[in-house]
RNA sequence: GGAGAAAUGGCAGAGUGGUCGAAUGCGGCAGUCUUGAAAACUGUUGAGGGUCACACCUCCGGGGGUUCGAAUCCCUCUUUCUCCGCCA
């Protein structure tokens, strides 16, 4: 959520970037100047009473302690009325905060002056393309074929225990998968993040830090039983790491990564676009996760971006990148490059990482903070990105390098594989 | 799951109704001394709101209550520790 001195600051240019995202927020922004100038008011006028209450209070406690109770019961009888006014005022600074809060979170974040205008992802802008699209032989699969035809990946009997959305992987499939997550959690750690294993389920706090709630509510599958949800990818757990904490400037930057399964609820998503491990209600990822200072942040989302550019090229498989346009960014970020892999069979490309800076879109809602260099308090910048998405890259491993022997393993992945085909 | 104890500043730890945003120790920072460092000594050292700056207000695990007044009393939730039960 942005700071409200900012936007108080800043009013047409946050009116102006916003626009990058098509929407017209000057009612929305100028709502948030004129509750938080009433909020200040409130604020104010509550202080004063109280201010006179604690004096009063002093008064009285001085009069019976010196014997004059009958003083003190005489002043005792003001207290009654400015209690009351007190109580009046709270409620009004409560509801006038709330609303005030209640507007800051359907403010989205504020798009980086990069970020191209548009509306869907047909708008999304391609910054960079490598690798080699392989021409398949005659009688190619999609991978949910392969994934039959080796018995690698069960989806049928996901059905069975769970439902839609919930495949099982089997022998060489469950294998390659956990070679993959090793593979790529070597690569962070080789690369500075401190690998971390999180829970997987959340409280409500930790969901609101990262801004899956209040309003992605539906998204996240919900464990009433314990008021807990189960994370729809680790950045929430990852992230609440910081929420609430008071880092020294020389503790920067944190970088962090770990694996987690992910669970979303994928509500009113179906047809063929999302068959096979397009999209599922569980999935692996491993990711990135960065606390920067405001200053360094954008240099750390190229390091991020040339990161996994690294990991693709030693998968060789096609990608290419796209920034992120307007209509298409996320709620919370300032930046995101996504990554695509080229699926051959599908002949269509899958996003396999979304990497962003929120800037102190987050920070903000986290109290995340370090002590600058004029030892004030200052929001740290969070960044994060996949790093990778597991189920879409075995789709891309198992369409591209799908021979007429069978499954050719990444060169890289076989030291952790400890076979060379799925045939 | 049952019984009991506890939660205070970066840490340790006092404080059971007013003068407590909170003793004291450690740590941090600044200074004196020193060629330099250590030791010693002196000072300083939480966060949020508000203000041009002060004033002022709020915060002693979270929420609610009693009272003129709450770190202190009551209710409730959460967490931690000890004992018992269960268990990978």
């Amino acid at each position: 959520m942005l700071q409200v001195p900012f936007i108080r600051d800043n009013r047409d240019d946050i009116v102006k970037r916003l626009t990058i995202r098509n929407i017209d927020a000057a009612k929305m922004i100028d709502d948030v100047i004129v509750f938080d100038e009433q909020r200040r008011q409130l604020q104010t006028q509550l202080d004063n009473e109280k201010a006179e209450m604690n004096n009063l209070s002093k008064e009285i406690g001085n009069l019976y302690k010196s014997g004059e109770a009958q003083k003190a019961n005489i002043l005792k009888e003001k207290t009654t009325q400015l209690k009351d006014s007190i109580k009046d005022l709270e409620l009004q600074l409560t509801n006038k905060a709330d609303a005030l809060n209640e507007l800051l979170y359907k403010i989205p974040n504020v798009p980086n002056p990069i970020v191209p205008t548009g509306n869907t992802d047909d708008d999304n802008e391609e910054v960079f393309r490598e690798g080699e699209i392989p021409v398949l032989f005659e009688g190619a699969l999609p991978h949910w074929e392969l994934a039959k035809k080796y018995d690698i990946i069960d989806f049928e009997l996901g059905n069975k225990i769970t439902g839609a959305g919930f495949p099982v992987y089997k022998g060489k499939g469950a294998r390659l998968q956990r070679a993959l997550i090793a593979y790529f959690l070597d690569k962070n750690t080789a690369a500075g993040y401190t690998e971390y294993q999180l829970p997987h389920l959340v409280n409500e706090a930790s969901g609101f830090g990262t801004g899956q709630l209040p309003d992605k509510e539906g998204q996240m599958y919900h464990v009433t039983g314990d008021n807990l949800y189960l994370i729809p990818t680790a950045e929430v757990p990852g992230t609440n790491i910081f929420r609430n904490v008071l880092l020294n400037a020389s503790d920067l930057p944190i970088g962090i990564t770990g694996y987690t399964p992910c669970f979303r609820r994928e509500a009113g998503s179906y047809g063929a676009h999302v068959r096979g491990l397009n999209r599922l209600h569980q999935f692996d990822k491993v990711e990135i996760l960065r606390v920067e200072h405001p200053s360094k942040s954008y240099e750390a989302l190229d390091t991020m971006v040339n990161h996994v550019k690294g990991i693709m090229r030693e998968l060789n498989l096609p990608y290419r990148i796209l920034r992120l346009c307007g209509g298409d960014l996320g709620f919370t970020s300032a930046l995101t490059y996504d990554f695509e892999l080229f699926s051959t069979a599908q002949d269509r490309w899958l996003e396999i990482s979304s990497i962003s800076n929120f800037e102190t879109f987050q920070a903000n809602r986290l109290k995340l903070r370090f002590k600058n260099s004029e030892g004030k308090n200052e929001l740290a910048h969070t960044l994060n990105g996949s790093s990778l998405a597991l189920p879409r890259v075995l789709a891309g491993i198992l369409e591209n390098c799908q021979t007429e022997k069978g499954i050719k393993i990444p060169e890289v992945l076989i030291p952790y594989t400890g076979f060379e085909y799925i045939n």
